[in-house]
DNA sequence: ACCAAATACTTGATGTATCAACTAGTTACT
DNA sequence: AGTAACTAGTTGATACATCAAGTATTTGGT
């Protein structure tokens, strides 16, 4: 067993004010869309759907764009199919897919909510940040999330966690 | 109607790699616990009652410093009471208050998951930063989570949202 | 051509979070 | 002293997330 690599005191800063943005910050995001009775997962598939070429995707991947489950992309995709936001239809090409298109209202309704939904984030986040900060920010974390949406790219350490110990 | 404050890219960027963080990274840290029948919120809540002088705190307090609501912290004590890792009391003080505290198997227990848990920060998030990159994500999330931490603090800015449109 | 394994997505049961409503105790005003 | 407003915590209904198991289709090996 070898010694534990503990968190020095600038690791628990970061490690600390992650979570409180996560707890208390996440949460209050969801009050723009919730007036809209959507979450933020439903404005996170809109968003993916909106950057596609032509506001179309195969929901595999619009899952993944979304940072979601397949499983907890069809719950939300009910919602947003039921309210005509969002189209699916087979694929024809492949049996088993399937193809989310936003529609026109669906459209409007994400570009009804896009300048509300970044003046909270510019609130909650950047407004407390130097350009400086933000840029450092923005490399940091991007290298986090590489690695998170990019499994395997590091040849070791594989999943986390070592032996499981009851 | 003044001009939406959109993000430019390097404030994009920051957003997408907190939100892969957020959705991706965060549910990876349930395994630790969940091979014990806890969740990442039960640690937060032993953490949070190590830190304080006798590994007792009062409740709001506890609920605070976890990131949590009152209510979500009483739905979560049910079980770490149950399993005898954490008691409750009332304070003799103020009848309406309750005071939480560290049994001696909860300290245990908390020392016993530490390591492993520590071991998934870092792999999720430092080791793939520099020092130095370490150190500006702290003091940047830092100062975000201080605002989240002291609403109020910010003169101008009360809540987010402005005027709810329907 | 066949069949096992893999992929794409759905379903439903279970647990968790959230919110509003509630009880109970305390503070502060008059 | 009496009472309104506030604080501390709990409860239970509802909605959401997760997980394992399911169906259907496709791929790939022989």
């Amino acid at each position: 067993m070898t010694e534990p690599r503990w968190l020095d005191d600038t690791q628990q800063a970061a490690w600390r004010a992650l979570l409180a943005i996560v707890n208390r910050g996440m949460p209050q995001l969801e009050h723009t869309f919730k007036a809209h009775g959507l979450l933020v997962v439903h404005y996170s598939i809109l968003v993916g759907l909106s950057a596609s070429a032509d506001d179309t995707m195969r929901l595999s991947d619009l899952a993944d764009a979304a940072n979601v489950s397949q499983s907890r992309l069809t719950h939300r995709l009910r919602t947003l199919v039921d309210r005509n936001i969002v189209e699916v239809t087979a694929d024809s090409a492949d049996g088993r897919g399937k193809n989310a298109t936003l529609t026109a209202s669906g459209r409007e309704l994400l570009e009804s909510l896009a300048p509300s939904h970044a003046e909270n984030v510019q609130r909650m986040l950047f407004d407390h940040l130097t350009p400086t900060e933000t840029a450092n920010i923005a490399s940091g974390l991007s290298k986090i999330a590489a690695h998170l949406c990019n499994p395997g790219a590091n040849p070791e350490a594989a999943d986390l966690d070592g032996p499981t110990i009851r």
